[in-house]
DNA sequence: GGCTATAAAGGACATATATCACGTATTTGG
DNA sequence: CCAAATACGTGATATATGTCCTTTATAGCC
């Protein structure tokens, strides 16, 4: 049952059965295992995927070698290289699976198609981009105005299951420290 | 003369002359006057601005009085307190005039009207969302992996133009450092 | 079941940045 | 044009965080 994604698209505009029908059928499913890789620097990236189960990170890595990560999703989130994805040039960043995942996914084609021939879906991503764009505006103000610790309660009181998840190197990296400084934090 | 509005939209998407008239009617005009105060931190936000002229900021204080500056505004942009202004919930940021200005603005409700009136309105907005979101993910990327140094080198680039309008005092709200860092950044 | 890779904690030290203080230039507003 | 405010640079510290290293625990794999 893929009702994840109708159950998100309907909060924020109404479908019909058949609407639905239309949406579902820009998608195609695809399962991934753990450590696989998704997206490669480098490389052009066709799919936006929408998580119906598991855990995935995007991350960029820098010349000396250390990887920062952008973002997680988990289920009922959307992942892709957003720049690389819409701009139709090579990707900076990588997306890797942390857990089993299983995904939905549709290429740049078909969003627009679906865009233009539904236009509740135009509308409904419209809204979803926007709601994206405060969110991360939000998290730019914690990482210049708090201090470590402020973003690590900040991140676990938005998303208190991923510390089960993930280890804590990546949650340090997400937070834009390092291993050892994140560890002092939660022990002090 | 506001046609920086129609050149921009049409950088995404052509109009015919009634289709802009028709945008256009769903905007009113204003003129600010230096340090004018245009949003306020626990107020209801009805507007987004788009700049005709001069330059705004985009603000968080924190309880302890510092300011953390968000956006810079300059020609061609847009400003507000996007949750603030999507959301219908009192500002958390606060948009204050560093230059005079000479605005356009929409209201929520017009923009979701022209939206629904005009179609290429609704792919506008929602291109212009995602090229928002795309850039500021790259902001973020830059404040959680790089030095002070490159956010400097990076801000520098992107718009040089800043550096001789606005006092570094700012430039380094913007950055996420103290004044004192940023000075010693550039003059080393 | 045992081996290996990964994860986590913490010590010792280095570095980046913040804080506080001061002097001087520059801008602003009446 | 003058007085006051603001902007800018710089020194002396304090603090937060990074780096490198060692130890122990845990998880994954053949």
């Amino acid at each position: 049952m893929s009702n994840i994604l109708r159950k998100q698209i309907e909060q924020i505009v109404p479908l019909t059965d058949e609407e639905y029908e239309l949406v579902l059928s820009h998608f195609s499913s695809i399962k991934f295992k753990k450590h696989q890789n998704i997206i490669r620097e480098g490389e052009y990236v066709h799919n936006e995927y929408f998580l119906l189960s598991g855990l995935m990170k995007a991350s960029h890595i820098n010349p000396e070698g250390k990887e920062h990560i952008i973002q997680f999703a988990m289920q009922e989130w959307w992942i892709t290289d957003p720049k690389a994805y819409h701009d139709k040039t090579p990707a900076k960043l990588q997306v890797d699976c942390l857990e089993d995942c299983d995904t939905l996914f549709i290429t740049l084609e078909n969003r627009e198609k679906l865009c233009r021939e539904l236009r509740k879906m135009e509308y409904f991503f419209r809204k979803k981009t926007t709601a994206d764009l405060i969110e991360l505006q939000h998290r730019t103000l914690c990482l210049i105005s708090g201090t470590a610790k402020d973003r690590y309660e900040n991140l676990l009181t938005q998303y208190p299951g991923l510390f089960q998840r993930v280890p804590k190197s990546l949650i340090a990296s997400y937070l834009g420290v390092t291993r050892e400084t994140l560890s002092r934090l939660t022990g002090a």
